[in-house]
RNA sequence: GGGCGCGUGGUGGAACGGUAGACACAGCGGGCUUAAACCCUGCGGCCUCUGGCGUGAGGGUUCGACUCCCUCCGCGCCCACCA
């Protein structure tokens, strides 16, 4: 093993075979290309469990930008190679392996910013990634990595999306079906057809219409934020709090697109039901809850008087019907327009006309300013609220009474119905818009904090706790006297038999936008024909290929023209969009959709290929799915076993693919229901950050500390502290790293900072720290002059032995439970136990330390385990076993306490009975019961003595 | 405003309700060395020090509380006019 060359690497007059950063180098080297060579960890594609089973390991796979990596990035890669390969050695059969998420905005911005094609950067910037995480000598299956951009990929992407489009969502059934299957069913009459009419009436085009109506994936007019600067919709993540693009800073426009859409709402229960079932962190299923924000409550329709007309609205407090005073629609509500009438229709106050002549102008005038404000601007906090009448009225349908319509941006179009029936006693936005603009504020539930439950004249905001129903009596209908809970469920059943409102579920989760207008992304496999209807292309046509264009710059359009309309990069491919086809009627010529997908996409779904990267016929193989991710036990939902990343992530992705993942799974292709049914979100690295006084961030790597303050140069900086990135220009390379230290270290270091799910700080100098200890295992057990082991087959001493099983216990303990920060100090406790024997270490305590320490620092490990005479690797080694009879010692040392102080420690041999600790206690602490009697004596067995004594007098 | 977390030495952190501060970084001392580094080894919460006080503050439960419960303070993250 030991060669020349590796004499003449070592640093200085340091014996040559000592562990510095040089030696690690090329021990790391060597063995990289060892497991490259014999494929040690290429798994089988076969559905053969180990011993102890299978199990799936994955990482949120990385956007591979063209800064290249930092310390940050592999802090969840380090902690899941750890966990799987002591997976390994402790029967497992795991898969692991890391792909690329390489489609979206930053890849093709960084393109155009150097001048190259997307594709070329990606691809280098995929190689620079590949090169930095294969110097951490992370065990990954190399030939199950994948990138969404490869052919191989995407085509499936693509599919799914046709698998989506063409399928409907069966309210009856609770899950998707093919849409070959809804016209069966409407012809059935099982599902009512859209205007009500029977299936046999309706022509060609309008059962195609019918059809389109219900696809999971859908085109519809929706309102996005529309950049013309930079020529595209964007996410709401990429406009920022004042309503410019993040990149390039130009405005950001409400504007009303066709688009295409997914019908993620469908699934609303079953993504809320199923996070019952999922081993998750509950902060990141509230949020999600949060997302999906179902609320139970109750549809009511309140009659527009001189309309035939109704107003439905929606409210979780149907209990308080009688107190609706006055009603409020969003300005976008479709009927504003038509329950307008042309004057007011009695003398109302400047509060509520806003000093308009008519209602119409009022009305226009406050919808245009509505509509000039952004997003942002609407939702700022602390704005007083602001609306005017729309000189309209509807009728109470509990009192009968005549209640005025209000216009107010206080009322989202987006959710609900758009518009609600306003009760200022009972929910402080209602009374904040009443106190503002003078109108009614009548109590129906009777307040019991104090405040007078009849005279609202005194109160400072809404009563919404519960309380006895009040001034709730009509001629149809009086809940007066039931609490809020009966009186809700008494209004819903009223309203139901009357037939004005029914008990209704009401969400915050909108279907999902997933068209963008860029060039780098996956093509959509959709024609149109001329007259602009969308046909999907068949199976035997994918991929649709993203064509190489000479410019893919998105068309850049007057940044404040709201009315233009996007000119996706791919529109400007002609050869490319136009296309004939043959769809079953003949060749045709047809149009390509130029929109691509969304950066989610290939995110959504990148599990399941892994499985299966190489198969050309399948998404994945239906046997290997179900060995993989299968339910493993009634009610599991199956899925990856173990999933680690970012919280940042905690709802777009992650619902994302278990969207994806239920379609899927509902379509038959799936056995899993849910794509990750563990989670577990690992912290951040953090690292201090220097601004100049201008505020600019400068390179913390150059920032030197001169008398307790910080310098760039000759500029003093201020110091602050946050995640490591290229934005506070704080990264530290692993490069760097590894090369003055070695991947081994880093490791270490990045695992024996902290608690896997904290964020801690980086601190290059404390990395030294991890060296050292690498150093003093090499040289316990090695010659620093010769690199020949110095270990004696001999038995170890018996504190040795206790202490070797003592650590065996507790390092399987704290592996199982993802501890490695404490796994590793227990290892660090047990080197240092042998370095200060200061005497030749038994084999039986050297190898099992080197294979307790591989997972962690896998490369020195094995450079350990050879040159102890091992030839195969020790990746399949048994991870060491502790045996009971060697944990316990003959005696036990027992703290003595005296009323809750540690007096004293008595020895008392193991087996001693509780009577004989308690006596050998008492006795330990004689001096300190002098004079007063002991009351209680409490025995822990193996932990500690507690002695009470009587109350002194 | 709502939700979820978190507060322990100079620093990162450790502690099934059972001797608070393991382990490491930085610091200080001893040994080795011509010397320095490396290495080996020791010290280290605070105080009026045979004892007392200490895990953000205050209370409670318990033989015993960093840990469980209540109130408050501070910090972080997420959502936020969702009817």
């Amino acid at each position: 093993m030991a060669t020349e060359t590796e004499q003449a690497r070592t640093d200085g007059d340091a014996p040559p075979y000592r562990y510095t950063g040089a030696l690690a180098a090329e021990i790391e080297a060597r063995w990289q290309g060892r497991w490259a060579a014999e494929g040690t960890f290429v798994v089988p594609r076969t559905t053969e469990p180990g011993p102890a089973g299978k199990f799936f390991l994955m990482d949120m796979f990385p956007y591979p930008s063209g800064e290249g990596l930092h310390v940050g990035h592999p802090l969840g890669y380090i902690a899941t190679d750890i966990f799987g390969r002591y997976l390994r050695m402790t029967g497992w059969r795991v898969l692991h392996t890391l792909g690329y998420d390489a489609y979206g905005l930053p890849a093709e911005q960084y393109a155009i910013e150097t001048g190259t094609d997307p594709r070329s950067t990606t691809e280098a910037n995929i190689r620079r990634y590949r090169a930095q995480i294969a110097r951490l000598g992370l065990a990954h299956d190399p030939t199950r990595s994948v990138a969404t951009t490869d052919e191989s990929f995407y085509r499936w992407t693509q599919w799914i999306f046709l698998q989506i489009y063409n399928a409907w969502y069966d309210e009856r059934g609770q899950r998707a079906r093919p849409i070959t299957e809804l016209a069966a069913a409407y012809e059935a009459g099982g599902v009512p057809t859209p205007d009500g009419r029977p299936w046999s009436e309706l022509s060609e085009r309008e059962r195609a219409d019918a059809l389109d109506a219900r696809r999971l994936a859908y085109r519809a007019r929706v309102p996005v934020n529309w950049c013309p600067g930079l020529g595209t919709v964007l996410a709401n993540e990429e406009v920022t709090a004042d309503g410019r693009s993040e990149r390039g800073n130009f405005p950001v426009l409400r504007r009303e697109l066709t688009q295409w859409m997914m019908r993620i709402t469908a699934y609303a229960d079953r993504l809320l039901e199923d996070l019952e079932h999922l081993d998750w962190p509950e902060s990141v299923k509230t949020m999600q809850r949060n997302w999906i924000g179902r609320s139970e409550g109750a549809s009511i329709d309140f009659p527009l008087r001189g309309t035939g007309a109704a107003l439905e609205v929606f409210t979780t407090r149907p209990d308080t019907l009688f107190g609706a005073t006055y009603m409020v629609v969003a300005p976008e509500h479709p009927l504003v327009d038509t329950l307008v009438p042309d004057a007011w229709p009695a003398p109302a106050p400047q509060s509520w006309t806003g000093g308009h002549a008519t209602p119409l102008e009022a009305v226009d005038e406050y919808r245009s300013r509505a509509a000039a404000m952004t997003e942002r601007d609407r939702q700022a906090e602390a704005r007083p609220k602001a609306g005017v009448w729309t000189g309209a009225y509807a009728t109470n349908p509990a009192s009968g009474e005549a209640v005025p319509v209000f216009v107010a941006d206080y009322v989202l179009a987006g959710y609900g119905t758009g518009a609600i029936m306003a009760v200022p006693a009972h929910d402080q936005r209602d009374f904040d818009f009443a106190r503002t603009l003078g109108l009614e504020i009548r109590p129906v539930v009777a307040a019991t904090d104090g405040r007078d439950p009849y005279d609202t004249s005194g109160w400072t905001d809404a009563y919404v706790g519960d309380g006895e129903v009040i001034n709730s009596a009509g001629e149809a209908v009086s809940i007066d006297g039931k609490r809020v809970g009966d009186a809700k469920r008494a209004m819903v059943e009223w309203m139901e038999s009357a037939g004005v409102g029914r008990g209704t579920v009401s969400y915050k989760l909108r279907d999902w936008l997933f068209s963008r207008q860029r060039y780098w992304g996956e093509p959509f496999p959709i024609v149109f024909d001329d007259s602009g209807r969308a046909h999907p292309l068949p199976e035997s046509m994918l991929p649709v290929r993203l064509p190489d264009i000479d410019d893919y710059r998105p068309g850049a359009l007057d940044p404040d023209d709201a009315g233009s309309d996007p000119e996706p990069p791919l529109a400007r491919a002609t050869d490319w969009v136009e296309v004939t086809v043959d769809l079953g009627d003949g060749p045709r010529r047809y149009r390509r959709e130029t929109d691509t997908m969304p950066q989610w996409a290939g995110s959504c779904w990148y599990e399941l290929r892994y499985l299966d990267p190489g198969n050309d016929r399948e998404l994945v193989a239906p046997q290997l799915e179900e060995f993989w991710m299968g339910p493993q036990r009634e009610g599991d939902t199956g899925g990856v076993d173990l999933y680690v990343g970012g919280v940042e992530h905690a709802v777009l992705h992650l619902l994302y693919s278990r969207f994806w993942h239920k379609v899927l799974h509902d379509l038959g292709h799936l056995s899993s229901r849910e794509p990750f049914r563990r989670l577990f979100n690992q912290g951040y690295i953090q690292a201090y950050a220097y601004t100049d006084r201008r505020g600019v961030h400068v390179p913390a790597g150059e920032v030197v500390e001169r008398g307790g303050r910080y310098w760039y140069g000759d500029e003093p900086v201020t110091r602050s502290y946050g995640k490591m990135g290229k934005s506070l220009k704080n990264s530290v390379s692993p490069d760097e790293i590894c090369n003055r230290y070695g991947a081994d270290t880093l490791r270490l270091y990045e695992m024996y900072m902290g608690p896997l799910d904290v964020s801690r700080p980086w601190e290059t100098k404390a990395v030294v720290g991890q060296l050292r200890f690498l150093q003093r295992v090499w040289r316990n057990l090695l010659d620093e002059a010769t690199g020949s082991p110095t270990v004696v087959d001999e038995a170890p001493d018996p504190g040795t032995e206790r202490l070797l099983h003592a650590t065996i216990d507790a390092v399987r303990a704290e592996m199982e439970a993802l501890r490695f920060n404490t796994a590793i100090s227990r290892l660090i406790e047990l080197n240092n136990h042998l370095t200060a024997r200061r005497a030749p270490v038994a084999r039986s305590v050297a190898e099992p330390f080197v294979l307790m320490l591989s997972p962690f620092a896998p490369h020195a490990a094995e450079e350990l385990w050879a040159r102890l005479g091992h030839d195969a690797t020790l990746a399949y080694e048994p991870f060491p076993q502790a045996d009971p009879g060697k944990l316990s010692s003959a005696t036990v040392t027992y703290p003595v306490q005296v009323d809750g102080k540690v007096r004293a420690t008595v020895e008392v041999p193991a087996d001693a009975s509780a009577t004989d600790v308690e006596a050998a206690a008492l006795a330990g602490v004689a001096g300190w019961t002098e004079g007063r009697a002991v009351a209680k004596v409490v025995v822990v067995p193996g932990r500690i003595v507690s002695v009470v004594l009587t109350k002194r007098a």
